[in-house]
DNA sequence: GTCTATATGAAGATAGAC
DNA sequence: GTCTATCTTCATATAGAC
């Protein structure tokens, strides 16, 4: 099935959880922006939206967030941050196989976009909208977790695991497929995050030419 | 204006097609207007930027289109019709082996969002800021692109040729990753749009089960 | 920390001269 | 078709009372 084709994504409410969001006011501010961001974009979303869905006047919201980019900023932080965490947890329970690792990174990166989709949209689609000075760091926590998947796969290819044409378009690939998820998915769908993203591991395995082989032979 | 982090995406110019372009000041504005669009999103470009960038006051847009809406109407509409003839074009030329149409279909969608990826990009990921009115006609279009890919999916499974662990995701996954090339690919790249449309195809038959036995072996 | 009030500018769009 | 000039609304952000 697929989902309303007039919303930006289909999620309709922002998932947080409670180590990402600040005590109080902050916090609330916080999520409110969230949604709203994803929901219009940065630029389609103004301070007194923010301010009038958390009940308050617009010029309250500069006592706890310097500017709307700071809270975009922080936003963006999040979201990177719960992605490498969650990976880096992924890849500590999984043992030395490149399969294995590919499965661990690409379930952990599927299922944060469909648990937390609009910090997804969020974290990944407006971060051009950040100065250089508020957004370097998050661009830098992005690169490093595309690093990681290359670096599995270059290993997996050298020990004969992977067959693939075009390294970095394999992770682009793989990337882009988890990527989308935070885009459809919803509590609603009739497949749980956890198993969307057992399948999408299965489909980053078959697209480095590993495929597990009761999967494939089942169809 | 704040400098930003990085860019929204990696091509630099506008890509429109003669056949895409109307005559005269019509067919700048909506050149320049997607440049704008794609880098900044349709909430953060403004007619006085699009204007400025023409050579013309903001004003005298009104003589070319009725509101900045219209625009990027016309630009979603050009976007998604350009998308669907690439690929009814593949696909008359191909047989009746759903291999042949998978490989044509994602071939088409994978190079046209190379060589046009602006109009890609505000095509897909600003559809959303139009209203229902000036949208809908664009939405259906879209829909019925995905269709196309799904009916070609089903009807391999029919035939035995293709084996994936459900439908619908493997067409979203082979979908997301055509559509993010419209976010990296330049002419700078170090493959043709052609060349990363081959690939693409080629991973597209691996998700569904079905890779090409040549290059699964070489790898 | 939240409010009222406001500064300052930019937004989309229109009127009417040429 | 393009301009100057302007309308109206909305934007981010600040000042200062409570």
């Amino acid at each position: 099935m697929i989902p309303s084709a007039h919303r930006r994504l289909a999620a309709t409410r922002a998932t947080l959880l409670p180590e990402h969001k600040p005590e109080g006011s902050r916090g609330v501010i916080l999520e409110v922006a969230l949604k709203l961001f994803a929901e219009r974009g940065y630029a389609g979303a103004s301070i007194r939206e923010i301010a009038e869905a958390v009940g308050m006047k617009s010029a309250s919201l500069y006592a706890h967030y310097p500017s709307k980019e700071h809270i975009l900023a922080e936003l963006c932080r999040i979201g990177h941050e719960e992605h490498r965490r969650s990976i880096h947890r992924a890849l500590l329970e999984c043992g030395a196989d490149p399969r294995d690792q590919v499965v661990a990174y690409v379930h952990a990166h599927v299922a944060m976009h469909a648990q937390f989709p609009m910090l997804a949209v969020v974290a990944n689609g407006e971060l051009h909208a950040l100065s250089s000075e508020l957004g370097a760091a998050t661009f830098e926590l992005r690169n490093q977790s595309i690093q990681v998947l290359e670096d599995i796969v270059r290993r997996g290819i050298e020990r004969g695991v992977f067959q693939i044409p075009h390294v970095w378009l394999g992770v682009a690939a793989i990337g882009a497929m988890g990527m989308r998820v935070a885009y459809w998915y919803t509590p609603e769908f009739e497949l749980s995050s956890e198993h969307v993203a057992e399948v999408y591991a299965e489909f980053a395995l078959r697209v480095l030419g590993a495929p597990e082989p009761t999967q494939r032979g089942a169809g």
